[in-house]
DNA sequence: GATGAATGAGCATTCATTCAT
DNA sequence: CATGAATGAATGCTCATTCAT
């Protein structure tokens, strides 16, 4: 990689992170082009010549970020070691609720923005191969496609939806108090996919 | 009602229904209060003599609508004639899918705008008590309130995130293939909580 | 006096107490006629049937306030008992200075705002004869007109311009500090007319 | 200096300019940033990129007049032809209050706005050592500092407070008839401190 | 490629004043 | 006399985007 290369890989990294840091802590709305541009080191016009506006930025640092979420679940979980389907399903989930709980800055950019086709885009160019993983989790070796993705996208939207209120606002109730019966609910729709 | 008072009804109807229609043709964001204040054909500062902001009309408007789905919900599905527990519940969510198959701007106002504070507050107020009406539905006479509210808190929060994005984007499906997978994950969350 | 009359005695004065309390406060840009009338009890409109606009109150309220100030300093000073001309006037002073670091309100009130217009005119109407009275204090019996109204116009505008900046703000110094000079200068000017 | 810096100095320039022929002549409250920038011939938005807002470029300018103001007096009156500590102060003032006198905006703007903060800023900002001028002036070698300043502060805010009334309403007395009360007032003051 | 000066449309909000009741 | 609903002009400020250097 020669030096210019190099320069260019580092000014939109320094641009990524800025944005992302700026994001998660004024909110997407409050955050202008020439702060992410400022804080990043580079000129105004400068940004435009790696991101077309803030939605490009927006929509590649939530899929970046999602993905990231995924990988350290299936990295970082102990769900290897538990037995049941749906165990490993919670322990999967476990470790994503802790994710978001410890950073809520990302919870909130992610959860609202992430719409199904920019997370299967990441997931779809990532190096790892998220459904076949999930297909061993869930045991469901001869099942279609469609019926494996349909899940998926039930059971992540489910968590996504009832933790960003529960988790960030405390309301209807804390995630403490939230997480049986949020587990529950995951379970059942597990199960009756058997 | 004095002339004055039916004057200022009147008003106040016209800002909420023009406030409606641009917030789901133009979306929130781009509808300013110079746009509502002019279609509803009442000056700026007129406004403000009935909503403090943007906000305030938004979220008067955010409880109302969704007040307004679910007695509809409650009213004209045939979930009377349903015989099982889970029936009933699917009855009332067809209808409400139905509403808001009819009308996206709808979906996409409430959406991603109905915080649970927020609907619990319009259900609270309203005149049809919900929550009984609800425990009655679920066969749950003895369940405790809290127990009751996790449970309705859950299955709307994944109709609502689920098909955000089905409906309005046939992504990942449209409606039509995703509702058996919905519904069988409705109903499997009701059972569960037999 | 009439009901009627009493009535409308009593809503004037609340105008003008409302008024002044906010206007000392707030500060007079940032206190609306809206302000004043909601605060004193009375419709917008009623606020316009007493006074032509915002700056008729202020220019009434002005002159009223430091006619007092001036009857307060005359009747309760201990000027009487200095002996030497100096002296007297630095008496009267001294209440004043006392008047306007226990209001700052009064101060930043009256300050920017005194014309020597309105004052005279505020003088003029009191029922004390204030010339009579200063004339008296300076022993200048038989200085012409024109001599003894420079003279306390300059002493006033002296006293009013120093002191806004040092008791409002303590700069360049604080009053206690700045007192010396300050009585040294009128000193200086009182015995060079003599 | 390369053409872009010529460039923005001239539309600095261009926008102090305007912004002190609008305060002089319409008043401050009346101009706004529109105003300024429209007649400057630039955007809105450039306004913002040399000032940060209205007062901003208000107390530069005070501060940059006053200077300028006192400058004038130094340079161009011909105190040093005089013998007399008090005819020299008399012959700087002169040179002042005829500057006031022939620009009545420049008083106006100057007068009710200067602080003695913003004022000895600017005037320890200048490349000129006013304190010292002054010192020699006053032939008080050995005084301390803030003697000095206090003595300044005095005979400033003193020929300032008086000479607003005076000049711009004639009121109680146009300057011609006031200059030999505030002449007095201003030697007797000087030589008390002698 | 990189810069950053310049743009100007756009928006929320306030407020003095009027006038029909 | 009193009310208070209605007006709409006015203003400060932001920010995505362009383009000459």
């Amino acid at each position: 990689m020669g030096k210019v290369e190099e320069n260019k890989q580092q000014k939109e990294q320094s641009l990524l992170s800025t944005a992302f840091r700026l994001f998660t802590t004024k909110g997407i709305v409050k955050t202008s082009v020439s702060d992410i541009a400022e804080q990043a080191g580079v000129a105004k016009g400068t940004f435009y010549l790696y991101f077309r506006d803030k939605y490009d930025i927006q929509n590649k640092l939530i899929a970046h970020k999602a993905e990231q979420m995924f990988r350290h679940a299936l990295e970082k979980s102990d769900y290897h070691s538990q037995v049941g389907t749906a165990d490993k399903v919670i322990a999967i989930l476990d470790d994503i609720l802790d994710q978001m709980q410890r950073d809520p800055g990302l919870l909130r950019f992610i959860n609202k923005n992430l719409s199904w086709g920019i997370f299967s885009r990441a997931v779809g160019n990532s190096s790892i191969d998220y459904l076949s993983a999930f297909r061993e989790i869930l045991e469901l070796g001869d099942m279609d496609e469609t019926g494996l993705q349909m899940t998926l996208y039930t059971v992540i939207e489910l968590v996504s939806a009832t933790c960003h209120s529960v988790i960030l606002e405390q309301d209807p109730v804390d995630l403490k108090q939230y997480k049986p019966y949020l587990y529950r609910a995951v379970r059942a729709i597990v199960m009756s996919i058997a």
